[in-house]
DNA sequence: GGGGCTGGTTCCACATCGTAGAACAAGGGC
DNA sequence: GCCCTTGTTCTACGATGTGGAACCAGCCCC
């Protein structure tokens, strides 16, 4: 929290920070003199930094008692931090297992609004054509995550229904009807199947990762060249993400 | 998150809380381009935010991919907030219920570099001297709360006897053997008494709440005046007050 | 009930310091 | 190797953050 190391500091951000930080660190509300005496910063400042901390909801201030706690963006923002932080923990192990099995990429994701987020990522060592990055985004309907997630949904299938069907790949499905069906299989099945359908000549096996209440907060998955894929590989490889699915599942409390 | 609302708002400040906002929103490392492509802000600017925010340990950069990630101290921050919230949260309805039954204050805080500080506090409507206010600090040693969470300290008693202690009134006790022979009844016991040791006319029975290992993360106390405490009616709080800080250690996943 | 005190809000004039365009450097992919 | 994308540095301008001081509003205490 100094204010050396490094230029390029903005001190109003600096010091607006240190106010935060006084603040949360403090574990109940707190008053504009006591952060005053606190941080030796002119009784002004503070006040202005507090008011435009609260605006932005990462403080708030209780007007009855005058006092500023902890605002609920800042709430927020830690919980879904510290959702996806636990959940990359805990599926890392597993997904170093399956990329040292299978010598291929596993990928972690996210729903977000019709598609997936690449959150984690672990690579073979040889090289490969990357299909994604972290971070990255696909449509939903045309990866082996999207549909794994689809079909656990509560409304399954809504989501993507509710958007017209981008056509990535000549394979592609566009057609409302067919992915409702494919979503149906997985749903029974308990993985999904993608050949070609998000990117040329790659082919990735999906399973979801649900959370206590059985949600779908999450999909793994294994990509790789279609040509190295055969069928007997596939059901093994499906079989193996199911089960390290299962075990993140049962770590995030998921019953089944 | 407009900027609008209310004066008195430093745009500095409200900016780099976009920016911060927008970062742990992600769930993963984020690029300054990535960032400035998304909220529209010049570049040069966004990157001095992030190099502050950074700074700050609120945000982390990671050197080797050049993005940016939520820090350190934004997720102890967040941990700290959200023990407490929890904290309180489960504590309220006990606290309630004692407050109705004897018609006296009850507390609860937590333990500080050898002090108690009161994080919650619930009073009768019935006027009455108030002996703290929540924020407020009081040695350990002097209160019934601060003894309590001392006897189950992993180091018991090391920390009140670390310090010299202070007296508070003519009851307070200052001797370090007494202090402990007093804190090892407690541990048998399961709850501390205090009387005029803190405040002259005010006693205090308090009971340590554990977490699931054992430590002791906050006590619960209710204080009254002392001519209104008859002994049979102290054993009949201190049984309650008992019962409530178990039923909120199970909560908190304590085995015992 | 008045007076003094503590804690919060408003005002204002000054110059600091944040701003953003533009130029520069570095890296990575084709 | 070359280009293009992305991150970093420079600089001159003036908007805007700053903080002292004045102003209020409760509240406690005589």
């Amino acid at each position: 929290m100094s204010k050396s190391g490094g230029d390029y500091i903005v001190l109003p951000v600096m010091k607006a920070l240190q106010v935060l930080d006084y603040v949360a660190r403090q574990g109940h509300d707190v008053t504009l003199t006591e952060t005053v005496q606190e941080l030796r910063l002119p009784k002004t400042t503070v006040f202005r930094y507090l008011q435009t901390l609260s605006a932005a909801q990462f403080l708030e201030h209780d007007l009855k008692r005058d006092r500023y706690g902890v605002g609920s963006k800042f709430r927020s923002l830690a919980r879904v931090d510290q959702e996806l932080q636990g959940l990359r923990d805990i599926a890392q192990p597993e997904m170093r297992t399956l990329m040292e099995t299978f010598h291929e990429t596993v990928n972690l994701a996210v729903l977000s609004e019709n598609e997936v987020v690449y959150i984690d990522m672990l690579e073979p060592g040889r090289p490969l054509r990357a299909n994604a990055r972290i971070g990255h985004r696909h449509p939903a309907h045309s990866t082996s995550l999207g549909k794994a997630m689809m079909a656990f949904l509560p409304d399954a299938g809504a989501l993507a229904l509710s958007s017209d069907l981008p056509q990535r790949t000549i394979n592609t499905l566009t057609d409302a009807d067919k992915l409702r069906r494919q979503v149906d299989d997985v749903r029974r099945r308990g993985y999904a199947i993608e050949v070609g359908e998000n990117e040329d000549g790659l082919m990735c096996i999906g399973v979801p990762i649900l959370d206590r209440t059985g949600y779908p907060v999450a999909a793994m998955s294994l990509s790789a060249p279609e040509r190295r894929m055969k069928p007997e590989l596939t059901m093994v490889a499906a079989d193996a993400l199911k089960g390290a699915a299962r075990r993140i599942s049962t770590h995030l409390g998921a019953q089944h």
